[in-house]
DNA sequence: TATTGTTATACTCTATAACTATA
DNA sequence: TATAGTTATAGAGTATAACAATA
């Protein structure tokens, strides 16, 4: 019962290759959008409430906080989210999506899904949700930054904007 | 029938988070690897002779050509693998493992795995199966580098070093 | 003419530290 | 004293182009 020591048993091998066709793939979908697919998820996670200062959106997205400044400068000055004070926090800022970030994010989503069910063709419909569906759980659970990101995703909201 | 418009939805948040906590074990186990947890990716296609040129090592892993000769000068010089010259085309190089690297990969594949189960821990073990798999099939049919450096995966290579 | 491997350069991304304003 | 956000700098990683040797 030893080990196969074949690259295509390695987890990272797989994953580093699911991970970048993925982001190529969805670099071409999001192509004109500041900061790319980051953006995307920086749009997504300010969309559900839960999750909307800067800090709890870098820690969600696993990126440092020094990052954000960039990315929300590029995507406040697109128009798409507002940087609002928060009213419990002085320090903090609440990233809110404007009418055309929600609508941004709608056309987005809808062609990221078409592209990442191109992109996980290989697999049969019901293989497609459990991969999906164990990569979340992972997600969320596998976080090295602590619970605190990760408690918006126990339940698929039903919050539904589009 | 809508989308949810959630960070936690998106495929590729989660291969994100994943990947990235992977990363970080990894580079923790392959600590003083040359190349990381890439070097030990290099050192598992070597290994099984049907991928060993440069460019066959390169394509499989997903990277350019140019950073293969990098790598493998410093896995050279750490006397962890040989280029020989390619008896068939005497362009190309193959890569084979040394006694030591053999040793070396033996070592790491064995921590690697624990690691890795360690990661993948908020799985139930046949879930972790499930994933591996998947993500496995769809590593050798997604790749952009066309099939050729695939082939490999079809089976479970009954060859064991250990 | 195309391909393998090498080298040099430039660019992107990320990590780190320092600073402010608040808590 | 600790935290949220900003800014600047340095480092790692990556991509591009040019080159030599071979097909």
């Amino acid at each position: 019962m030893t080990t196969p020591q074949r690259v295509d048993a390695d987890l990272g091998w797989a994953l580093g290759r699911v991970t970048r066709a993925h982001l190529r793939t969805a670099q071409e979908v999001v192509s004109g959008l500041p900061g790319g697919p980051r953006g995307y998820q920086v749009l997504a996670a300010a969309n559900d409430g839960e999750v909307s200062t800067q800090l709890a959106i870098a820690r969600m997205l696993g990126v440092d906080r020094t990052v954000m400044t960039y990315l929300l400068d590029e995507l406040e000055g697109a128009g798409l989210v507002e940087r609002r004070p928060d009213p419990a926090d002085r320090r903090a800022r609440r990233i809110v999506l404007t009418a055309a970030g929600r609508e941004r994010l709608c056309d987005l989503d809808r062609r990221l899904r078409e592209a990442e069910e191109r992109l996980l063709a290989p697999l049969e419909p019901t293989e497609r949700d459990t991969l999906r569906e164990l990569l979340r759980r992972l997600a969320t659970g596998a976080g090295q930054d602590g619970a605190s990101a990760c408690q918006v995703a126990e339940e698929i909201a039903a919050t539904d904007g589009c």
